[in-house]
DNA sequence: CACGAGACCTGTTCGC
DNA sequence: TGCGAACAGGTCTCGT
């Protein structure tokens, strides 16, 4: 589920506290308790559940759509892909159905990892470069700009909806933010990145700021029962409106399915190329 | 290199 | 009403 805007939220709720539990930067882990193994990507179980006890946490924060939480001296890791979430509750609460991953603190307080679909992946490792090096660039940085944007569309002759969704490529857009900042930049998904000109680069550069903006500014999107409190979702354009009006121009939203994945354009505003 | 299919998983919604 | 198909925020691997 959570795509940039969504782990974003999550680390910054995690690193602030909120209305419901406290922030966790300070505390100091006791143990861990793994209710479904597949889950630990990295090290092993034993080794994992050696190397937690103790570990106070630095920082949280995020890189693409992976959490990074500080510890002394490792970095706990963790993606969420489809269907994760994050929780700080007391201990004092029963575990969930879908809970796979629990981590003590010593102060009554636990972090816990849920995951309904199981994709989701944790790892504890020295340097989180590890993992983080083979991302792209952060779309909210300031060294991602137009022409960078621009320069890398034309490196590659792909379909601009699974280019702009390769998180080597550009770290942190998923299906619905991608969906959203075609829409805004008025470019057809299936376009081929190296045909993109340099002023729709700069549309495009754009849109993808301004909907991932959007998306922290709302807290994230909240849809079915994965990942709670976002409002992001009450200002979709196109993305899971199949039939319903374009916002511009009235056109009925069409699905289709780019590389396997629900995808939401406007056939007026997003015409194929050579129309 | 670029793409499609299949895998990994569970739960909800859709269509007949 | 019931039941199987289709679909869901993601990513990896394999075959062409």
């Amino acid at each position: 589920m959570p795509e940039l805007p969504e782990v974003e939220t999550i680390a910054r709720a995690l690193r602030q506290g909120s209305d419901i539990a406290p922030p966790i930067v300070g505390k100091v882990f006791t143990d861990a308790v793994i209710l479904w193994e597949r889950s630990l990507e990295t090290p092993s179980l034993e080794e994992f559940k050696a190397r937690i006890p103790g570990q106070k946490v630095s920082d949280v924060g995020r890189r693409g759509k992976f959490l990074h939480i500080r510890l002394n001296d490792v970095s706990l890791i963790i993606h969420m892909r489809m269907s994760g979430g994050i929780t700080v509750e007391s201990q004092e609460k029963n575990i969930a159905p879908h809970d796979r991953l629990v981590l003590n603190f010593d102060d009554g307080w636990r972090l816990v990892f849920n995951d309904t679909r199981k994709f989701g992946r944790v790892w504890l490792v020295d340097d989180p470069e590890e993992i983080f090096s083979k991302l792209g660039p952060e779309p909210l940085d300031a060294v991602f700009t137009p022409v960078v944007l621009h320069q890398r569309l034309t490196a590659y002759r792909r379909q601009i909806k699974l280019l702009l969704m390769d998180q080597s490529f550009l770290a942190g857009m998923g299906n619905i933010y991608t969906d959203e900042a075609l829409h805004l930049a008025c470019i057809y998904p299936l376009t081929r990145s190296d045909s993109i000109k340099e002023k729709q680069a700069q549309a495009l550069w754009r849109s993808i700021r301004q909907v991932l903006t959007d998306g922290i500014l709302n807290n994230g999107a909240s849809i079915d029962w994965v990942y709670r409190g976002g409002e992001f979702q009450n200002y979709f354009r196109v993305y899971q409106k199949t039939g319903e009006p374009c916002p511009v121009c009235k056109t009925p939203v069409v699905r289709i399915v780019v590389g396997q994945r629900g995808t939401h354009l406007c056939p007026t505003c997003q015409p194929a190329p050579g129309e």
